[in-house]
DNA sequence: TAATTGATTTAGGGATGCCTAATAATATGA
DNA sequence: TCATATTATTAGGCATCCCTAAATCAATTA
């Protein structure tokens, strides 16, 4: 069974190489808030069910199932921060958010969301204007006049 | 602290009261798929706790204190659930991803996104039409002609 | 090269939350 | 009411994942 934090030292480790080129156990404590022996212990673990390398004293490197495993993570990673900033929460609380739910959605709920993601970047300006929309009701609890049709409607578009 | 498997139990707790109007062991334990023993054990922790009454072999009913909880967690179920079906996601699957979602939000989430629930009630019908373009992309792969306006406008609305 | 420093690992434990098997209480029907 | 069936609890264990303290390895520099 692949838990919640076996996906989170697989996503650290993953970032740790992209970012400094390598994953040693300090700098994967650091970065999952925990303490040096709870990292070696998980690295045996993963090392163990194939997910990284691991020679004792000189750090880790993902396998492809390890590879694979995490790309997946981050994926929906990104995406969920995307969704949640899209809701106006603010960046660094919708990455920290983001860091739990990714280990919460279906394979079902992946896929809506990613073609979500796509269909925000396919869609034309004047059909995203909700987007828009929602940040002023987010705001100040109410519908933007420009949307209800009964506003004064030469407020235009200029910042809603 | 409150985990999230003390959540679970306070809102099976809480919806097997409301249905079934008590909350017996065996109940619970069949709701959350475990077995009786773990449901006894967490009685336990949960009236330690302060959450609920209980006394062995009578079942258990929710303090003032659980049912706020089980409430505000219940509210996240809800919203969340309306919002993976949003993205086209079945119903069973999105009950069962709000599940473990509903544990993973932060309270600045939590208020997004029920702001974003409201201001899908409070959109007007031609306002809310990108939730039927989104369909349309989620099952084609492609925006709808009628929203790129590249297609041909006959197509009209009528089950797009 | 020897001593020091910092990083890593090992050893030993604790909390949580689940399980099975056995026991005890309660409810049911002959 | 008494035997039986159902439900609930207790006892004892296991896996996961975290911790502190102590030991070991590696890198640096005096």
């Amino acid at each position: 069974m692949v838990t919640q934090s076996l996906e989170d030292y697989l996503e650290a480790i993953y970032n740790s190489l992209n970012r400094r080129g390598h994953a040693k156990t300090k700098e994967i404590a650091d970065d999952l808030g925990v303490k040096d022996p709870s990292v070696t212990e998980m690295f045996h673990k993963l090392r163990e069910r194939g997910f990284i390398h691991y020679r004792e004293y000189e750090g880790v490197t993902l396998t492809e199932k390890g590879e694979d495993l995490a790309k997946d993570v981050s994926e929906v990673h990104e995406n969920t921060k995307e969704f949640l900033k899209l809701l106006q929460v603010s960046p660094e609380q919708a990455d920290k958010d983001a860091c739990k739910v990714e280990h919460s959605l279906s394979k079902e709920s992946i896929v809506q969301l990613n073609k979500f993601i796509d269909f925000l970047e396919a869609c034309p300006e004047d059909e995203a204007r909700w987007v828009r929309h929602f940040k002023y009701f987010s705001e100040h609890g109410e519908m933007p006049s420009e949307c209800t049709g009964k506003g004064k409607e030469q407020e235009k578009d200029g910042e809603v």
